[in-house]
DNA sequence: TCAAAAATGGACTGTCAAGTCCAGAAACCG
DNA sequence: CGGTTTCTGGACTTGACAGTCCATTTTTGA
């Protein structure tokens, strides 16, 4: 696979997002390389021919690709909290983005079937983790710069905490169905931040 | 299996431990039922006799006894947060719980391979999180009682945020190995129990 | 003590899914 | 064009693992 024709890349394209979708419905565990064919209408050889680590390189594509969806959903938010009711209009996108996706976490599903262990999934989330929380703390800051946010506090430790929260309200969500946690963890993160105003 | 002997109870309990060992060290994924057999000196029928639902209840029963476990390493901190120091020192104990546990986390593991779709998974982490929410939610309330916290906060609402911090943390400590995250949580999850005081 | 119930060993089966292979079709490019 | 590379179809191989079965041994309790 020296280059990719158009045809070759579209092919390449089809067969990722079919496995990606197929495991947004139905999970990685249910998820196997004959049902993305099907869905896709290709073959075996295709997808070994664009995905030679089969299997596991898929799974990893689609890990990459969920993990730039989920900043992305929060765009243009994420990177605008400049004042309160950003924060709040912020607040409010990652809890309806989280409802409407339901039970499914497809990235944390993938991850723990690649399990922690092969040094490309740890980098995504890893990579995804530090970007968000980046994102974050630039909006700490600019409050800061702002006077409403008092700059003895440390904008990354706050990132960090309010990052967590809403990596747990998520994993709790995904049992329960309720996005109860999620909501407390992010209205508790922000008014934190207000305190030290 | 009307009855269970003793030999019998014991064989059933070395099966069950030696599967929950079996994946803590190597995943759930990577655990067979032959793993388990070869760890345990057991034999297939041995397993189906204890465990007729085969691997998934077996799984199942792991998850149990992981989620107990969960609650039982915070005591007897947990149950006592009835001043500011104690609460530091169930931070610290819940911190170091992790720190120790590494990377694996058998609960989250174990309970993304059954999928949140079987209703007995479900069950189980459901149960856990309401029971430790309800434990933090209780030293809440006692604080409040001693006039330590603002009597206005919704205990059960903070407690919800407190546990989707750790829940996080501990997430995100699962990919990164490292604690920084989980600790920020409580910190600031705590930190914003004293402000309201 | 002895018959019934429980426990055990381990070979066997069936299934299912990942990955291989090669022949042939389509696309690219000088 | 025509040779070369890329792309595609799908049958085949391989291996692994969950779950079954039955004969045999051990324990129980009257």
């Amino acid at each position: 696979m020296r280059t990719l024709t158009r045809k070759g890349a579209a092919t390449r394209q089809r067969i990722l997002e079919g496995a990606a979708a197929h495991i947004r419905e139905y999970g990685v565990a249910a998820t196997t390389l004959d049902d993305v064919l099907a869905r896709t209408a290709t073959s075996k050889s295709q997808l070994f021919h664009y995905f030679p680590g089969g299997r596991e390189e898929l799974l990893l594509a689609v890990a990459r690709l969920e993990a730039d969806h989920v900043l992305e959903d929060q765009r243009p938010q994420l990177g605008e909290l400049t004042s309160w009711p950003a924060w709040r209009s912020w607040r409010d996108k990652v809890v309806d983005r989280y409802r409407r996706q339901g039970r499914l976490c497809p990235l944390n599903a993938v991850m723990s079937q690649l399990g922690g262990a092969t040094p490309g999934a740890q980098a995504v989330v890893t990579e995804l983790m530090r970007r968000w929380q980046a994102e974050i703390a630039t909006g700490v800051r600019h409050m800061q710069d702002a006077g409403e946010i008092d700059p003895a506090l440390d904008p990354d430790r706050a990132a960090a905490a309010l990052l967590a929260g809403i990596q747990g309200g998520v994993l709790i969500q995904m049992s329960t169905g309720e996005t109860t946690h999620l909501e407390a963890a992010l209205d508790m993160g922000i008014a934190h931040l207000r305190a030290g105003a």
